[in-house]
RNA sequence: GGCCCCUUCGCCAAGCGGUAAGGCAGCGGAUUGCAAAUCCGCCAUCCCCGGUUCGAAUCCGGGAGGGGCCUCCA
C-alpha cells in the first residue's frame, strides 16, 4: 500500500514531499534520543511525542512502521556528571533513562520498538570505524579518530552550509590532533580513570556522532525512511552522521529528515546547559499527561513552542470540554467513551442511509483531519476540527434532546457513531485513552452517598423555592471541589470546580 | 561576523496564489429560580514599504522585530 496524499517536509530539500518509502508498506524511522546525564525537561518529549504520533498516524494509513530512539550513555558529560553525584556512569545512565522512560510512558508514546544504547553496541562503532578508516575517510591520532570532513565532497548539504562556511567565524575547539577544524571525532582515547573500551587505536570510547549511525544501520538498515530529531541535532549531529553512514555505506542515509521545532521558556531556548529548564517529572505532579501531550500536538512540530504555565492552563481548559462530552455521552448511551472501540486502521466512514444531516457532517470533519495530517502532519490543524467535532455532536445532542426519556434511538445511535469518529480520530493523537487521574470519579461510596445525601436535601429546598439554602449549598460543595449541574429531572455533580 | 527560520484577533494557533479554521478570554442571546454546562451569534485583512499577478497572509525585493545554528544540547 502506499499513502497518496502524504507529504512530508524534508529538511535536506527544504520541501514538502510526497511520501515514498524504500519498501511499500514499511517505513523505518530512527529518532535521536538523549544523553543521558540529566533528568529529561519538557524539551525532550516534543520529539518522542511527535514521532509516536507520526506512528499513530502511519500505522493508521497501513504501514507497517519500526520506530527506534537510541540512548546515549557514554559521552563527556555523564563522565563529569556522575562524580558529582558520587555514582558510577553507567549507575548515572541507567538513573536517568529510568527517568525517561518513565516519561514516555506517561505521556502515552507507545510506539518505540527499540531503544538501543551506545555503551551495548561497541562493536559495531568500532567495526564502523574501522571501515571509514580503510575506506580514507577517517584517520588515527594518537589514540582519537576523526572523521575528515574534506573527504567527503557533499559535506554540509543537509545544514546548507559549505564547510568554508562552517568554519569561518566559529570557536571549534583547536586541536592539534586535527587535520581540519571541521573534522570530528569518531572515537576518542580515554583518560585515566574514565570508561573505557579496547580497539585498535587504544583504550578509549566512541565520539558523539558515531553511535547513531552503528545502531540505525543494525535495527534498520542503510537507508532510513524516516530520521528525526530536534532541530538543534541538524549542525552538527545529523550532519555528522550522515557524512559517516554515506561514506561508509555508499548509499542513501535518509530519505526524510525531519526536524522539530525547539522548546522555549521566555524568550529562549530551554536546554540543559542554560538552566532554564522545566523538569517534566515535576510537571507531571501538577499537570495531567494528557494536558502537556496536547500541549505539544497543538502546534505544529516544526515550529518552537513557548512553554508557560498560563499556556497550559488554557490548554487544560481546552481539554475540559471534551471530558464533559464524554461524561454526557456515558449519561446517554450508558457507554464509556474510553471503552469506545473504534478502527485502529483507516475506515471508510459513511453516513449511512438515510444520510442525516448530523452524520454528513461527521463525515466532512473525519476528511478534514486527515487532510490536515496528510500536510506534513499538522496536528495543530488536526485538533482545531477535533473541536468543531465536539461542537457537532454536543449540538446534535442539544437538538435531539438526546438526555430525555423519550429519546430517538435511531438519534442515539447516531450520536455513538459521531462519537466512535471522535475516538478514531482522538486514537491517531494518542489522547483519550483514559480519563485523566485528576478526573476520576470518586471510588469512595461514603463520599458519593453523603453528597448523593445533600443533593437530595438541596432538590427539596428547591422544590419549596428555598432558594437561599439551595444556593449555600451550591456555595459550600463548591468550595469543596464539588460542582454542580442542575438539570431538568436532576442534578449531577463531578469534582474539579468549573475550570 | 556567517548560515537558516519566524512575525496571522487581547493570548495560543491553522493557513503553502483565489478572497482569514479552531481554542482560551470577552460581549450579546437561548436555556436556568439564579448559576453551571451546552447551543447560537459577535469579535483580525494577516509587522512595515515596494513589486509580480485578474487576484497575495501566502511569490519576489527592501526594512523592522524575534529566534535557532555555527560550541554540549531533543
Amino acid at each position: 500500500m502506499e499513502a497518496p496524499d502524504l507529504r512530508v517536509y524534508n529538511t535536506l530539500t527544504k520541501e514538502k514531499e510526497p511520501f515514498r518509502t524504500v519498501d511499500p508498506g514499511k517505513v523505518r524511522m530512527y529518532v535521536c534520543g538523549p544523553t543521558v546525564y540529566k533528568p529529561s525537561h519538557l524539551g525532550h518529549m516534543v520529539g518522542p511525542v511527535i514521532f509516536d504520533t507520526v506512528k499513530r498516524y502511519l500505522t493508521y494509513l497501513g504501514y507497517q512502521v519500526t520506530f527506534v530512539i537510541n540512548i546515549t550513555d557514554i559521552d563527556d558529560k555523564l563522565i563529569a556528571e556522575a562524580p558529582r553525584q558520587k555514582i558510577t556512569v553507567t549507575e548515572l545512565a541507567e538513573r536517568v533513562t529510568k527517568d525517561y522512560v518513565e516519561n514516555l510512558r506517561m505521556l502515552n508514546v507507545t510506539g518505540v520498538d527499540h531503544m538501543p544504547r551506545a555503551t551495548h553496541h561497541i562493536p559495531e562503532i568500532r567495526t564502523m570505524i574501522e571501515g571509514l578508516i580503510a575506506k580514507g575517510f577517517a584517520y588515527a591520532a594518537s589514540g582519537d579518530v576523526y572523521f575528515d570532513v574534506t573527504k567527503d565532497d557533499d559535506y554540509g548539504k543537509l545544514c546548507h552550509r559549505d564547510p568554508a562556511q562552517l568554519e569561518a567565524g566559529s570557536r571549534i575547539e583547536v586541536s592539534d590532533k586535527k587535520r581540519n577544524p571541521g573534522d570530528f571525532a569518531l572515537w576518542k582515547a580515554a583518560k585515566p580513570g574514565e570508561p573505557a573500551w579496547d580497539s585498535p587505536w587504544g583504550q578509549g570510547r566512541p565520539g558523539w556522532h558515531i553511535e547513531c549511525s552503528a545502531m540505525s544501520v543494525k535495527l534498520l538498515g542503510q537507508t532510513l525512511d524516516i530520521h528525526g530529531g530536534g532541530l538543534d541535532l541538524q549542525f552538527p549531529h545529523h550532519e555528522n552522521e550522515l557524512a559517516q553512514s554515506e561514506s561508509y555505506h555508499g548509499t542513501t542515509f535518509v530519505r526524510y529528515w525531519m526536524h522539530n521545532g525547539l522548546m522555549k521558556t521566555g524568550a529562549e531556548k530551554m536546554s540543559k546547559s542554560k538552566g532554564n529548564e522545566i523538569v517534566v517529572s515535576e510537571l507531571l505532579k501538577r499537570y495531567d499527561p494528557e494536558t502537556l501531550r496536547f500541549f505539544l500536538l497543538a502546534t505544529h512540530y516544526r515550529r518552537p513552542i513557548d512553554y508557560s504555565e498560563d499556556r497550559l492552563d488554557e490548554v487544560r481548559r481546552g481539554l475540559e470540554g471534551f471530558y464533559r462530552f464524554f461524561e454526557r455521552f456515558e449519561r446517554i448511551t450508558k457507554a464509556r467513551f474510553y471503552d469506545l472501540q473504534a478502527p485502529s486502521a483507516r475506515s471508510s466512514f459513511e453516513p449511512g442511509q438515510p444520510a442525516t444531516e448530523f452524520l454528513v457532517e461527521i463525515v466532512r470533519l473525519w476528511e478534514q483531519f486527515l487532510e490536515h495530517m496528510d500536510d506534513d502532519f499538522n496536528t495543530g490543524g488536526a485538533i482545531g476540527v477535533l473541536y468543531e467535532l465536539l461542537t457537532a455532536l454536543n449540538r446534535f445532542a442539544d437538538s435531539r434532546q438526546l438526555e430525555s426519556a423519550a429519546a430517538d434511538p435511531a438519534d442515539i445511535r447516531a450520536l455513538q457513531r459521531g462519537a466512535l469518529v471522535l475516538k478514531e480520530l482522538s486514537q491517531i493523537l494518542g489522547i483519550f485513552h483514559q480519563p485523566p487521574a485528576t478526573r476520576e470519579t470518586v471510588s469512595n461510596e461514603l463520599v458519593s452517598g453523603l453528597v448523593q445525601l445533600i443533593l437530595e436535601v438541596r432538590n427539596d429546598a428547591r422544590k419549596n423555592r428555598n432558594f437561599a439554602l439551595a444556593d449555600l449549598i451550591r456555595k459550600r460543595l463548591g468550595e469543596l471541589g464539588v460542582s454542580l449541574e442542575d438539570r431538568k429531572e436532576d442534578t449531577i455533580w463531578r469534582l474539579g470546580g468549573t475550570c
